[in-house]
DNA sequence: GAGTTTGAAACT
DNA sequence: CAGTTTCAAACTC
């Protein structure tokens, strides 16, 4: 690994000539700001040099750098081929230095560096000939914001580098006054250095040139300026004519910088920060819960790839927000930006993490702990960043609101993009489908934003969905938070995403509790007693949420799912008379009396229709009724039978039916999904669908041949509970498909009991496979044929454009059968 | 706002 | 898994 510090050390094999140096008269910063760019750095130097002469009557031993001198010495220069007016300059900055050399300084320069490219930082060192400590701070800087921006995979080396970033600065540093101790552990130790410098001199106007040196740093190491041999001479000397024009023409306004200049760097200044400080609330968080690290670093990293917003919605939020988040992420290892990172950087399927068991708690959790978070934040009169949030989401909602199509994603996106959608849509009390604001809608990255393709791209099976759910979650903090403080209406428990709560005796922590489903801690505005869903009881609501999911690991998943009401299986369905709102309760209510017209019904209240699902008596629902209830009302309206036809979707497979849309890796969940009964009656219903849309096509729909080809596995435990994601993801491994699964026998004679209409549908091949052996060797070739269609997801549909789903299924099932 | 109704969640 | 109890939201007055 080559590093800067190597060059140095190379350079710095003998200390500096710049003791030979005359006394300053001048400050290395018009220097350095020399090489900066020449519009930019005209105001810097101009204020620069105010600052430093008003500030710095004797040079700062701490600005004195090492490497001014070893390269001279070592002919650095010269091999950069910058001409001979160009060392004149830099030797007339060198004289000018004050080179009380600190030995300690020295010898630290030298030390602390491994390997590197000298070319790397010859450019520097030309660029910044003049260079002192100040520069070598904003280089520290903006190896910090590399790092960042370019996303490390592994926080550990993000650590490990900002560690190095850390000593390089604060030994350089030694001589200023001391840091805080906890932002010394930040990467930020050079803005931290700024900061003291700051403070000691209690002079905020310093900010000001951290600003202009920031900014224009990165001007200054344009290539054309600062390592073009051939143009170097010549913009040297513009530079130079530019400063020295600058410097006539200071005057004592330029000393009085504008205001919003003033503002703008400390806000740069603080934006940065912020941005550490999290990621440093992360690391340690990382620390504490190692598994958990890569999600924090990941998060950082999206941060830094653009969603600035969340990094100031998030850090806003305050200490317990993040906690909050962050603590539930390590409770369920699930690691969205992780698994997306990590399919970029490397097919290391090891990264992945997991979806831990409740899928949907974690997202409902992220997303609802995030914003709640934001709660907190204002509760703690953190308000200082609020405005600027608001902002970004009241911009992000306009930009949703204008883009219809932001809904659209593919369908492995999508889908996921609408189960936090639904969930979302759950929260809000029942937004009707068409609701203007779809939190998701403005959170959701474009079809073809690099991230989206990314995402398709690289989760194909294993990566699942985890993008798109943090990308919901990361964003959807910023929708919910600003409908919490915003949008609260009167009396509703809940509206626009805000819980209250009325607890008396739950305590709140039962899914009783409104906030404790919705994964949000309970706010001052609920009217609950004794409650302990709050940040400071904080391991007691994990704990329980814990203890609940271990009971039903989709307790808190959305209770409403999406359909995709265009899909041949719901066209069939009751030839959609009972989904106006392509969603589905996840588990059907239980209405006796309400007959689902009143929002003690579940899917009423969710504004979703009944379905099979639901055990509904006397349904009317105005969303559509249950295929029960129309068998009631009409007897004659035959598509189905309590036997076990079209209709007979049940509870479980509802729920995982549509978790089938979250993943890629759908046909995992349906793997472990549900009873033998469902598996039979999802496989009758799909068979007879298949058979009625494509007579041929059968169970090859991609999304329908797991439910089809693996009626064994559904009876794996009895349990149709999903316990985990990687439990999925190991029936997909041969190696561990446990042997009951790989008996493919009794199952599969029920499903074939249950389903006098298989033969119409069930693929010649996987038939003859099943029922002429019990060997796995039949089921391995239907795993095969999953794990091929799997990539054949439609990546790049729009969720919304369902008929192209449609098509597209029908295309797949042509190929299939060509396969076939 | 108090009381009632309702159905989900929790418990057995 | 079914029956019962508990609970809080929804609803009514």
């Amino acid at each position: 690994m080559n590093s800067p510090e190597s060059n140095r050390v190379a350079a710095t094999s003998s200390p500096s000539s710049s003791n030979k140096s005359p006394p300053v008269q001048e400050s290395p910063f018009s220097n350095f700001l020399s090489n900066l760019s020449p519009i930019k750095s005209v105001k810097a130097v101009r204020y620069t040099q105010r600052f430093l002469e008003s500030n710095f009557p004797t040079p700062l031993p701490v600005f004195t750098s090492p490497r001014i001198d070893l390269q001279r010495e070592t002919g650095l220069l010269e091999r950069n081929n910058i001409v001979e007016e160009d060392s004149n300059i830099r030797e007339q900055c060198n004289t000018q230095l004050n080179v009380a050399q600190i030995p300690s300084l020295d010898k630290e320069v030298q030390s602390c560096s491994p390997s590197g490219s000298v070319d790397e930082y010859l450019a520097d060192i030309v660029e910044v000939d003049c260079t002192h400590s100040a520069h070598k701070q904003l280089q520290l800087a903006n190896e910090v914001s590399q790092m960042l921006e370019g996303g490390f995979t592994d926080p550990k080396e993000t650590i490990r580098k900002v560690d190095t970033v850390d000593n390089r600065s604060s030994r350089e540093a030694r001589s200023l006054t001391s840091s805080n101790q906890a932002e010394q552990n930040l990467p930020l130790t050079s803005l931290n250095l700024v900061d003291d410098l700051v403070d000691l001199r209690n002079d905020e106007s310093f900010n000001v040139f951290l600003k202009i040196t920031s900014e224009d740093v990165n001007d200054s190491v344009d290539p054309d300026v600062n390592l073009n041999p051939a143009l170097g001479v010549q913009q040297y000397e513009q530079h130079a004519a530019q400063i020295d024009e600058a410097f006539e023409d200071s005057d004592d306004s330029s000393r009085a910088l504008p205001k919003e200049f003033v503002k703008e760097a400390n806000h740069h200044q603080r934006g940065i920060r912020r941005h550490l400080h999290f990621e440093a609330a992360l690391a340690c968080k990382g620390v504490a819960t190692g598994n958990t690290t890569n999600s924090r670093a990941s998060l950082t990293n999206l941060k830094s790839l653009g969603l600035s917003h969340v990094e100031s919605r998030a850090t806003s939020s305050g200490g317990e927000a993040v906690n909050y988040a962050q603590s539930r992420a390590s409770k369920s290892s699930f690691s969205p930006f992780e698994v997306v990172r990590s399919t970029q950087n490397s097919r290391n399927p090891v990264i992945l993490s997991p979806i831990p068991s409740g899928m949907g708690l974690h997202l409902n959790s992220t997303v609802k702990s995030v914003s709640l978070g934001t709660d907190m934040f204002a509760s703690k009169n953190l308000t200082r960043y609020r405005s600027s949030q608001d902002k970004v989401v009241r911009e992000r909602s306009n930009d949703s609101a204008e883009d219809p199509n932001s809904t659209s994603i593919s369908a492995v996106t999508g889908t996921m993009y609408s189960y936090a959608d639904i969930d979302q849509q759950e929260s809000q009390a029942g937004v009707a489908a068409s609701s203007d604001t779809y939190p998701i809608n403005s959170l959701n990255p474009p079809c073809d934003s690099p991230l989206a393709r990314t995402e398709q791209q690289v989760i194909p099976c294993e990566g699942r969905i985890s993008t798109p759910q943090n990308a919901d979650s990361v964003e959807e903090l910023n929708e919910e938070s600003s409908n919490k403080k915003r949008k609260r209406p009167s009396n509703t428990s809940e509206s626009h995403g805000c819980k209250r709560c009325n607890c008396k005796r739950s305590k709140c922590l039962k899914l009783y509790c409104e906030c404790f489903a919705a994964g949000v801690y309970c706010v001052d505005s609920c009217a609950c007693v004794n409650c302990f869903n709050k940040p400071e009881y904080e391991d007691t609501v994990l704990d329980t949420r814990q203890q609940i999911e271990s009971r039903n690991p989709l307790a808190f998943a959305p209770k409403v799912v999406k359909h995709d009401t265009d899909s041949p299986a719901i066209i069939m369905e009751a030839g959609n008379r009972n989904t106006p709102s392509s969603a589905r309760h996840k588990r059907g209510c239980n209405c006796k009396k309400s007959k689902c017209l009143k929002k003690y019904c579940e899917c009423y209240q969710a504004n979703v229709g009944c379905s099979d699902g639901c055990r509904c008596e006397g349904c009317q629902n105005s969303f559509g009724t249950s295929s029960e209830c129309r068998r009631v009302e009409n007897p004659s309206h035959e598509v189905s039978g309590k036997d076990g036809s079209i209709e007979q979707f049940s509870p479980t497979w509802k729920g995982l039916a549509d978790i089938r849309n979250l993943a890629p890796c759908s046909g995992a969940l349906m793997f472990a999904s549900s009873n033998i009964r469902d598996c039979s009656k999802v496989s009758q219903t799909k068979l007879q669908r298949g058979s009625s849309i494509q007579p041929q096509a059968g169970s090859l729909q991609w999304n329908y041949s797991p439910v089809i080809l693996t009626p064994q596995l559904c009876d794996s435990k009895g349990s149709h509970e999903l316990t985990s994601d990687s439990a999925l993801c190991d029936i997909m491994e041969d190696e561990d498909m446990p042997e009951i699964l790989k008996d493919t026998s009794t199952p599969l004679k029920a499903v074939k009991a249950s389903s006098p209409n298989q033969k119409q549908v069930m693929p010649p091949h996987y038939r003859s496979d099943s029922q002429r052996s019990s060997s796995p060797h039949g089921m391995r070739s239907v795993r095969k044929f999953i794990l091929q269609t799997m990539p054949a997801f439609p990546p790049l549909t729009p969720y919304s454009n369902s008929k192209g789903r449609v098509n597209q299924k029908e295309n797949n099932q042509k190929d299939n059968i060509g396969n076939h």
